[in-house]
DNA sequence: ATCAGTTGTTTTATTAGCAAAACATTGGTT
DNA sequence: AACCAATGTTTTGCTAATAAAACAACTGAT
């Protein structure tokens, strides 16, 4: 019957995109500025100081983030392990979309932004793999491009969504 | 600096991942059963009575479900459109996933889930195409796939987490 | 007819994540 | 010293999504 047990593990999820964000955000602040205080978190994030206090409180309890003697923060070695593979996963899910998938660079920056969090360590490495072998100078991997980017110009055309789910792979395009 | 129009839209999301498993749990029911009433969504998804209650009069509301004279479900025109394309999100990148990436059956359904409704309309589309191409007896995808999977195997003991973001394709950052 | 089981709703409570507003602290200017 | 701006926290309230429990209504078997 359903796949119960599967769609749950969405809430169960240790990493919530505010929290994703919320690490990201110092590790860019700290590369950005040398420094990152919970003001300059919640003006990153376009959010009240109130909430990213509250929010870094929790992050702090959870040992991601540490407070310097004078409330200036950073992340943790486990925070930095977790900013690490989340901007790993945008990055690439980015290039795929836009260098490979060719969606223009906002909606792969978008779909990227959405996804990173929630995507396994597997699919982001076999993702890279994937990728990387994509876009090197192996010729057949070239060939292939061609061909698909060539055949995508074919398809300007192509209806989405999808009524027949169940044929979605059946037959060629159209 | 940072994109927070672009995390933001992760909430301003039409499309919960709550609501997408309602909706798709309805649909699955009709199919299975010929009906679907609340408990039998509740039962689906392994939640009380009362919250799927309260969320399917939330549905009913948007105009996504309607209800039978008798308290049967069933999908507006609207909520199928959706559900369609939530399916068909989910079967490009499980079989993507599994079937190009080849990761186990499991990781794929899980991460599917994860991600299906969040996709945008072009990432589908373009994913498909892709998808099927790959997937198609076209010599040039076969070839490329048969080299990709036999570099995965030599690849066993690849690193993930990424330390260095920047020198993943060995190219530019950010 | 009664009693048990199923179904649907409502109420109360919880958690995450936000805003808004009040408040306290600090640092620099004058 | 007095003031002002920036910073951080706390409190209150909101929404979505859940659980739990109380309650009402219908169904069916005996």
């Amino acid at each position: 019957m359903m796949a119960s047990d599967v769609w749950k593990e969405y809430e169960s999820n240790e990493i919530s995109h505010s929290v994703a964000h919320h690490l990201t955000a110092i590790h860019e602040l700290m590369d950005d500025l040398g420094y990152a205080r919970v003001s300059d978190v919640a003006r990153a994030l376009e959010i009240t100081r109130g909430s990213a206090s509250l929010t870094l409180k929790a992050l702090k309890a959870r040992g991601l983030v540490v407070e310097d003697h004078n409330k200036f923060l950073k992340l943790s070695e486990e925070g930095r392990r977790i900013v690490d593979s989340i901007l790993a996963k945008r990055a690439v899910v980015r290039k795929f979309l836009n260098e490979v998938l060719k969606l223009d660079e906002h909606q792969a920056e978008v779909d990227a932004c959405k996804v990173e969090h929630l995507l396994s360590a597997q699919t982001g490495g076999q993702l890279l793999h994937f990728v990387r072998f994509l876009l090197s100078d192996d010729p057949t991997a070239r060939q292939f491009l061609a061909e698909f980017w060539s055949k995508l110009d074919q398809n300007e055309d192509w209806q989405w969504p999808v009524q027949d789910v169940d044929q979605l792979f059946n037959l060629e395009s159209r």
